[in-house]
DNA sequence: GACAAATGATACAATTATGGTATCATTTTA
DNA sequence: TAAAATGATACCATAATTGTATCATTTGTC
């Protein structure tokens, strides 16, 4: 029941760091050691959010990461969407399979009120907002 | 980020169709049939129930469940520990590496927060009021 | 008493999500 | 040209979730 994965919370961390290296260019090897995680995992995690244009990338030597939005910009849930999918705590469990009550189903209304509030909650919280 | 997960909603829908019954015995071959769901994996979660003093079973032909508490009484944070562990959205993903920052860690704080009102909400809900 | 219908207990299997490694190609700077 | 970086991608490992299978025991009914 975890909100937010290993992966998300790795990708939180560095972004944390380069934003609080003003404009430096980041190489995952220096980020990796700050951050003491495994460094090709933290490889991949980098080139995700490059490819989501959270990060702008410099290819060799010297090359790195760098911000792509001001801090202020980013906030989690657009992290956790690129690694977790989409945000919902509301699913129902039977997929396709069909829910008999469907439309009415008092649980999935009840959860769906919690959803909206944590969501709401979520989106106020910025990589600035970590840093600050 | 399932809140629940398949078993937790087997069992509330369990739950409540038992509670619906107004003191009938009920086997799992019914529920099974009524839910949809396969039953010899309806009659594990039963018999964990069971365990759990949730439900109360009789052996036996003619045998079945029944509700042992009021569903007043039954919250849905109490079937979730049983089938999901402890109820934290929170956990820091770095186990017992050691977070640098495990005190301050203001994302923790933050997620912290969220957790207690998830928490507090999900308290509300008893199996009576997913019926009523 | 035998049989059928139920649960108790428990071991095993399949599927999926998560976390992580490995490798080759390409770019860039010194 | 070599070294240091990212791009792309395929693969592997582990754990959690979602089940199945089976044998033992209890209990009511004929």
């Amino acid at each position: 029941m975890k909100l937010i994965t290993r992966n998300t919370d790795y990708a939180l961390r560095a972004l944390c760091f380069i934003a609080k290296s003003d404009g430096k260019i980041i190489p995952v090897s220096g980020l990796a050691r700050e951050l003491r995680v495994p460094q090709p995992f933290l490889r991949k995690i980098l080139q995700v959010l490059s490819k989501k244009r959270i990060l702008k990338s410099l290819k060799g030597q010297g090359g790195g990461f760098l911000l792509k939005r001001s801090p202020v910009k980013i906030f989690l849930p657009d992290i956790m969407r690129i690694f977790q999918g989409k945000l919902r705590l509301n699913e129902c469990s039977l997929k396709k399979l069909l829910c008999p009550e469907q439309k009415t189903c008092p649980l999935r209304k009840k959860i769906s009120g919690i959803e909206r509030y944590v969501l709401r909650e979520l989106n106020a919280i910025s990589i600035a907002s970590l840093i600050g």
